[in-house]
DNA sequence: CCGTAGGGTTAGGGTTAC
DNA sequence: TGTAACCCTAACCCTACG
């Protein structure tokens, strides 16, 4: 009854963009059943979730240019919300510390690597990405 | 590896439709062992087999729209051996040529966003966005 | 351990409302 | 017209059970 459209409030979109930094993209159902930021999502599916994240990345990645930039924004995002404990395994980095601007653009990229479907086969993958991002950061 | 979602072809479909005549429903393994059959569905697995006939089924007899054309479909059901579509988008990108550190920071984005969304209109997409990039050089 | 059944979740194309 | 929000459903995942 308040509208057949339910437009995403920046407190809403402030809580899906942290929760795919602590669970990763593609993980909406952990995302809403975490009350960390389910209850800010209350009126969300996951379905829901995907679709925003759909649209956030088409705004960001779709427009011209500042495709580093926005990946480097949603991998600081300090909006507001801080202090995300990652539920994911393994990973003792320390993210939205960044020394310099190589090692910004790095974690950024290893960052979304993480982000990227932390499964099976595609861990090893981007295990493996890692690595080949290593060398990468001398060159820098 | 290639997208998340391998659309079954309808190569694939007439090999599973032959082996549940051959087996019946629910003998998915055994579809799969019969070379007759299993050699067009190497790629997939009993649960995927099931999950296939799952989704024809729903198709044909749960789908608000296409449940007469669908219906039809079964009836007619010539299953000889007709058009293949072929079973993968084909990316003719030359990876792995990296001629520079900034196009290969490009490349390294650019690949996980083929892994984001490895389909149909974001090869094009990722076409068009690595052009883009090109001034973000300046920018690092 | 292996296979199947069935409920649940996600990815992406398509559609609608603004 | 462009796009954020929403719908449809094929493909895939998880788990119980025999």
């Amino acid at each position: 009854m308040g509208g057949r459209k339910q437009m995403w409030t920046p407190k809403e979109v402030t809580a899906l963009r942290a929760g795919v930094r602590a669970y990763g993209i593609g993980k909406w159902r952990g995302i809403l059943s975490d009350s960390k930021f389910g209850r800010a999502l209350k009126a969300r599916s996951n379905v829901d979730l995907k679709d925003k994240w759909r649209n956030i990345s088409a705004a960001t990645f779709g427009s011209r240019k500042k495709k580093v930039l926005a990946i480097v924004a949603v991998a600081n995002d300090n909006d507001g919300e801080q202090e995300i404990v990652p539920a994911s395994p393994a990973n003792g980095d320390n993210e939205g510390l960044f020394a310099s601007v190589d090692t910004f653009i790095l974690e950024a990229i290893t960052s979304w690597n993480k982000l990227l479907r932390p499964n099976k086969k595609s861990i090893l993958h981007h295990v493996e990405e890692k690595n080949n991002m290593q060398p990468d950061k001398k060159w820098l």
